[in-house]
RNA sequence: CGAGGAGGACAAGGUGAUCGCGGCGGCGGCUCUCGAGCGGUCGUCGAGGAAAGUCCGGGCUCCACAGGGCAGGGUGCUGGCGCAGGCCAGUCAGGGCGACCUGAAGGAAAGUGCCACAGAAAGCAAACCGCCCGUGCUCGCACGGGCAAGGGUGAAAGGGUGCGGUAAGAGCGCACCGGGCUCCUGGCGACAGGGACCGCACGGUAAACCCCACCCGGAGCAAGGCCGAGCAGGGACGCACCCGGAGGUGGCAACACCUUCGGGCAGGGGUAGCCCGCCCCGUCCCGGGUAGUGCCGCACAGAGGAAUGAUCACCACCCGGCGAGAGCGAUCGACCCGGGGACAGAACCCGGCUUACGACCUCGCUCGACCG
RNA sequence: UCGGGGAUCGUCUAAUGGUAGGACAGCAGGUUCUGGUCCUGCUUAUCAAGGUUCGAAUCCUUGUCCCCGAG
């Protein structure tokens, strides 16, 4: 798999899997967004990234972005910008969880260098007080 | 030179590098529930003039429907075109010094309603302060009559201005302007121009009800159709054996067979060493329909938490500063420094409108300033 | 994406086309030793821009924002 790549099984796809991660998981907030935290469910592991073998090569990310934040074409930058920086620190962040970014309304005016900076900012405080499986959900 | 007007054409500014994304096709790979899933690589394609607002309309799909009328909704100067509340050309009205721009612009003489406050009076004529004449007297008031010019109220008070006229006045008469009606001319028409007649009768409001003319079924791709595990539901089958009771048939009988009732035994797995006990489990068919982000609808971008992005370099462009230099002058303006890149993201497709917005080109278009 | 509804003081809510009213809140004063209750007074609004009308919160057009329904 390309080392900058942004594949799709490492996509939250289903408004279920985004429910399940904001409502269980562990929130922390950065300068332009609120991230929810929580681990993978087990059976997504197992199956990997459909070669074979278990185990994802990083978090699976879901960006929300909603209507309060501004038009289509603004929002469309901010998950961009959201994608961009997770795909340059993936090798960075802890695996065997799901992400999801809320956008705050501030937001709109976020750079690359910012949320590089809010992705670097979450890897280092999520080896330094890891997740436990076990209490991940409510 | 500045400020405008009209028309046209364009729209991530161009090139390169690196890291990425989505669809389709080719060739390898991995995985398993064998039909897909996921990755790799190569090729190819990948946002707009408004993709926006959803203001009109058409296609498409489902529902309803014999025909006609009423109700309801929409449109509303004229001519032409159109499926369309649109477009083109014109008329009239309004705005602008102007080039030009803007306008839901039918009917108030079919009927109804409303016109607050103020004012005497708000639609049919009337008279508060007044003006004039007559009579009376207590001499500035009362009564009778004439008048509607002046004052006052109001958004609006029954044509306007001027002259004549009169007791005072009044289209009472005249001139001009406005209006009505009629005729002629031009025009397909809205309408325009001209003439005769009428002293003027008919306030406003229809983006109030309404009248007239024309048009209109309802919903929307989350429309609608197809395939469909699992679970729940319904139906069929479930072997084989033993004992006893009742009935029937055959037989001399023992007995055999059939129907029915009661009882027993009956397979596999899990839990304890074993037993008891407890828990779970069959096959086939049926239609409805969920998941499957399934397939069709669906596209020379595309249906999915929804792709066309990020960074850097150079060039071009624009703005500000500086002002070498050019020119008689208004003015133009090299190098250098700093800054900038509009509005905005397809979601079934198409036509129109509206709104947002950048820079460009053309004009024998307009206005202003300055110079010669 | 499609469809529907709405916007009035800080909040909630009225207003046949004719002065934008009420309640709570806020402020000031009074009553009270103080606070509360109570009484009196005051401040504050028609989402924006055009149009129709003598006159618009109300009618019409365009825009902005919010809410609801449909997976």
């Amino acid at each position: 798999m390309k080392p900058e790549g942004f594949p799709r099984r490492l996509r939250l796809r289903r408004r279920r899997e985004f429910l399940r991660v904001q409502r269980g998981g562990r929130k922390v907030h950065t300068r332009f967004f609120l991230v929810f935290v929580a681990p993978t469910p087990r059976g997504v592991i197992e199956e990997g990234i459909g070669d074979g073998n278990p185990g994802l090569p990083g978090p699976r990310l879901g960006v929300t972005v909603t209507r309060k934040v501004g038009k289509a074409v603004k929002r469309n930058r901010i998950k961009r910008l959201v994608r961009e920086a997770y795909r340059r620190e993936r090798g960075s962040l802890p695996t065997g969880l799901d992400m999801v970014w809320v956008a705050k309304r501030e937001a709109v005016e976020t750079t690359l260098t910012a949320v590089l900076l809010d992705m670097r900012t979450l890897a280092e405080r999520l080896h330094r007080a890891p997740l436990h499986s076990s209490k991940g959900s409510r």
